[in-house]
DNA sequence: GATGCAATAT
DNA sequence: AATATTGCAT
């Protein structure tokens, strides 16, 4: 994959929920990722609006329910008239709703309450869509509420950040994108360590006293199996399968190089 | 079916 | 080299 330095700053976001206090909160976040902000209080309104100023739109959010019209109803519409990314979010997380989302076109499903983290990458959902993603068109850095007045100018300096057509991903970003597709765990020494905490927490329990060092090793990791360091590193989105990997690219270090009587928390510091 | 684990792939 | 995925045994 391509990687690049910079955010595609400017991307236009229209934010449709019924609730205002969300739709606040949910523009603020956005503003905050350097996105621009188009809210809607409701879904007929967004779907004129779509259908209006089509190219004026990248990427779509939308709250599950509403009053005038279903969430799925509006994904529905979209994806047939317009060729817009929609992301569907909801304080109900039921997989028989998810998949709905998923099954009805949406590229991604959010939990509310959404964290800002999880906003931060969405604009890749665009580039997936599109292939590519043209950030020097247009530049109002202007947002518009409903009733298309203007409630806010963004001031950043939006003219030093010119780029080509082509997208590329930074790391980082790739790093945190926990909602979106696969981010490759990074087991930074920070990881590593609850990961060591959480092995040496199963090991202690079941620790029995051994002459033999080797013995009382194997005799003290035998329930440190991955799925409960998974269970007790509790970090979000780390699957059994990202656990086991580490364990097993960890194992043969810790057989190799631990000395007699060393504790693994010992090893923390050396990674 | 869920899990652990070694081998293998990326 | 690090992490993911696969395949097989329990």
């Amino acid at each position: 994959m391509a990687v690049s330095e910079d955010f595609p700053v400017g991307l236009r976001v229209m934010v449709v929920d019924d609730d205002p206090v969300c739709l606040l909160i949910l523009q603020r976040m956005l503003h905050q990722c350097r996105y621009r902000v188009t809210t809607c209080s409701c879904a007929t309104q967004a779907y004129t609006m779509l259908r209006e100023r089509q190219d004026t739109f990248d990427l779509v959010i939308s709250d599950v329910y509403m009053p005038d019209m279903d969430g799925f109803r509006l994904l529905e519409l979209i994806g047939l008239e317009l060729d817009l990314p929609v992301i569907m979010m909801s304080a109900n997380g039921e997989t028989s709703l998810v998949m709905k989302g998923i099954t009805h076109g949406a590229c991604d499903y959010l939990l509310k309450p959404v964290r800002i983290e999880e906003l931060r990458n969405i604009w890749q959902h665009v580039v997936r869509k599109k292939g590519t993603f043209d950030f020097n068109r247009d530049n109002c850095s202007i947002d518009w509420d409903s009733n298309k007045t203007l409630v806010e100018v963004q001031s950043e300096d939006h003219g030093s950040r010119k780029r080509k057509g082509n997208i590329e991903l930074s790391d980082a970003m790739i790093e945190d994108a926990n909602s979106l597709k696969k981010a490759r765990v990074v087991w930074s020494s920070e990881l590593h360590k609850k990961f060591v905490n959480a092995v040496n927490q199963l090991g202690i329990d079941t620790v029995e006293p051994s002459p033999c060092l080797f013995d009382s090793i194997i005799c003290l990791f035998t329930e440190a199996v991955p799925k409960s360091i998974m269970e007790i590193m509790r970090i979000q989105g780390l699957t059994r399968e990202n656990v086991a990997s580490h364990l097993q690219a960890s194992s043969i270090s810790f057989l190799m190089i631990l000395p007699p009587f060393q504790n693994l928390a010992d090893l923390q510091s050396s990674h």
